[in-house]
DNA sequence: ATTTTCTCCTGCATGC
DNA sequence: TGCATGCAGGAGAAAA
């Protein structure tokens, strides 16, 4: 359940075997995705050469000379290329295959997630036009002066605030507990009781995780696996993040464990303040 | 008093 | 049974 280090472990697999091809035709199984997948792709699609595969937020852009598919991967997808040919497992909604005999298979057992697509340019499209800045991008819109202007006398929880996408993109539960252990902030904390420092180390906190997380190619709690169907091991780095009981990897205190909005919050009360 | 912004909750579908 | 890696949409509250 893809936050933005495994989309972009996802992009970075699918995208070498993907640019340049041309599309055969599209296979759908099941359409009722979180939004039905548009059944003009059947016509728009074959013949339609890919152009590139990039990454906005946990949104995957796929573009082509006649406008750009949209998927996510919501809490359950995955992507792989496999020969088009491979019978197709419980759950392997759609395929977009290849003229190369290969194939593009998404595999969502919870079908949160989407396959959209639109002329436009996509980041105006409807679902990316308000989303918050790249974590990652090496433009300076992401830093601790951002998270501390955009806090002012807003009172929610911190954990939520970073997991909001029009705050920043792509931290999701996982990466959120992790970041502000890194940070030392707890997750309860009113956003506007945080100081600028501090919201200076959150910052560099989430852009750490993420990149770590990203060379690590991606956490597998469950179910995520790469364009080749290999894990990511991140897992093995996590601090607090499913640790409930056990002890925090700096102070040895135990690990917590709080749920607020039906997500857990895993954090240690000696580190975190 | 009305409009805008903010926060919080729900629902979606399946598996462990 | 409770819980799960996401997120749009809407209700209601708070601020403007």
């Amino acid at each position: 359940m893809p936050e933005l280090p495994e989309v972009e472990t996802t992009r970075r697999g699918i995208a070498p075997l993907l640019e340049g091809k041309r599309v055969k035709k599209i296979i759908v199984r099941q359409p009722k995705l979180r939004w039905p997948v548009p059944r003009k792709l059947a016509q728009i699609l074959p013949n339609q050469q890919i152009q590139s595969i990039s990454r906005r937020g946990k949104y995957l852009l796929i573009k082509t000379k006649k406008g750009h598919l949209i998927l996510h991967l919501g809490m359950s997808g995955s992507l792989r290329v496999i020969p088009a040919d491979t019978t197709p497992a419980p759950h392997d909604h759609v395929d977009i295959v290849l003229e190369d005999g290969q194939c593009l298979r998404l595999r969502d057992p919870r079908r949160f997630g989407a396959i959209l697509w639109t002329e436009n340019n996509p980041t105006e499209h409807k679902l990316l036009a308000s989303l918050g800045p790249e974590p990652l991008a090496d433009n300076g819109t992401f830093n601790g002066e951002y998270l501390y202007k955009k806090s002012r006398k807003r009172t929610r929880q911190v954990r939520d605030f970073i997991m909001d996408s029009h705050v920043v993109v792509g931290v999701g539960n996982i990466y959120a507990n992790e970041a502000l252990f890194r940070a030392g902030i707890n997750p309860r904390r009113a956003t506007g009781r945080i100081s600028r420092a501090r919201y200076d180390r959150l910052a560099a906190a989430i852009r750490e995780t993420l990149s770590e997380a990203i060379q690590a190619g991606g956490t597998t709690l469950r179910d995520f696996s790469n364009a080749k169907g290999d894990p990511g091991y991140f897992q093995q780095t996590l601090n607090v993040y499913g640790r409930e009981g056990e002890a925090c990897t700096v102070c040895g205190s135990t690990v917590r464990r709080v749920v607020h909005g039906n997500r857990s919050i895993f954090f240690c009360r000696r580190c975190q303040k």
